[in-house]
DNA sequence: TTGAAACATGAATCGAATTTCAACTTAGAA
DNA sequence: TTCTAAGTTGAAATTCGATTCATGTTTCAA
């Protein structure tokens, strides 16, 4: 159960000790992240990070070993954004088909919201690999407990498991991308409702409607 | 409805004009698939590319203007591999409902044996976003269309459009990326048989059960 | 108040790749 | 066969940004 994570291996870098290097910090991974999100990783340089955040370049490291390091401490903040942000959208009594409408309303609302974190947690397929896979394992676990408590209220199919946790997360970062990042042409409430309707009919003609 | 391109922009870099010109330019793009494929765009370098195509390094530049154009060029060549498999899954006289899942299940066949593919052409997002989103557009429009004949023969619902070709894209991506590239417990046709349950009869109890 | 640890600074170093280029070789049309 | 355009070569020039480091400043506990 615990989804509880201990600190141990620290993927904090150096702490800092004072208050003054708290804030340090802090302004270093806010510049970050808009940087590699307007530029990418690669194009991102350590420069332009310190430049923005309006310290000097060698402070950098004062915090963080390398860019890659920085890089991960990011990735890990904004992936846990996006968990908290869909544990939000969970109203208490709902039907479990439209607790997945909900998470998906909220998830399309927060990209349009927030670009840079989505293009930053792509690019960590790339740069941590680990990481990125962590995000989305995690992820498709918390929908897969949603739909075996959904399957154990009789609401849902009782043989509904982690294959279909990994199709709905599909479903759900691509119409993010589509329609949230790419164009704003539709309300995230009509895309959700859209996408609820295959989850809650499947496509074929006839059948429930 | 032209889903045909015409080959002015020249995505083509410098064209070789004799055999031997053909058949070096064709050594560097297989070299460069296997290159950025295991390392990434940014791991991989030029050297190792012509290394591994056994040609010197100044004749890259024969061919190729920068790095970034040989990625766009295998990009694109990548994403017409993709099109013309899904193509070939398609069994001439099968339910709209079988031939998704035709396809996916080739899909999954297919990002087993080309892992590279799909890691380059992901890569993409970041490197060449422009052949990223073609690639992309252009495979929900396939979907569309496969799913505007099924509407149109009786078997789909009558409102299916777009919305729902990003749904099924999303999840085949998603699909393939953990049960075809991360992990291969499971066989493709049970991937397929299980996602497909999804569009013929949603995830909700009873229904057509 | 004071002194040592923490933090800040940015010029200089370092490393690594892309890209250029001038000399050389091969292909293939006439 | 000949001759020119096409293709090949790899050392050297270039570029560029991450990382280091010696020096100066601030914090805060005692």
């Amino acid at each position: 159960m615990a989804t509880e994570y201990t600190e141990h291996t620290d993927s904090n870098g150096k702490q800092p000790r004072t208050a003054r290097g708290q804030r340090t910090k802090r302004k270093l991974l806010d510049a970050a992240a808009l940087e590699f999100g307007e530029k990418g990783f690669h194009e991102a340089s350590i420069t332009a990070i310190t430049q923005r955040a309006g310290t000097a370049l060698g402070s950098f490291y004062t915090y963080f070993d390398s860019k890659d390091e920085l890089f991960s401490a990011l990735v890990k903040e904004l992936s846990n954004m996006v968990k908290e942000r869909a544990a939000l959208a969970l109203a208490p009594k709902q039907s479990a088909i439209d607790a997945e409408r909900s998470v998906l309303q909220a998830f399309l609302e927060f990209a349009r919201d927030h670009q840079e974190i989505y293009r930053i947690i792509d690019e960590a397929e790339f740069i941590d690999p680990q990481s990125y896979h962590e995000h989305y394992e995690r992820a498709a676990q918390r929908i897969e407990e949603r739909l075996a408590e959904g399957a154990k209220a009789g609401e849902l199919r009782p043989d509904i498991g982690e294959i279909e946790a990994w199709a709905i997360m599909g479903m759900n970062v691509f119409l993010g991308m589509r329609y949230g990042i790419w164009s704003e042409e539709k309300s995230a409430v009509e895309i959700a409702e859209i996408a609820n309707g295959i989850l809650a009919h499947g496509i074929v003609a006839d059948s429930s409607n």
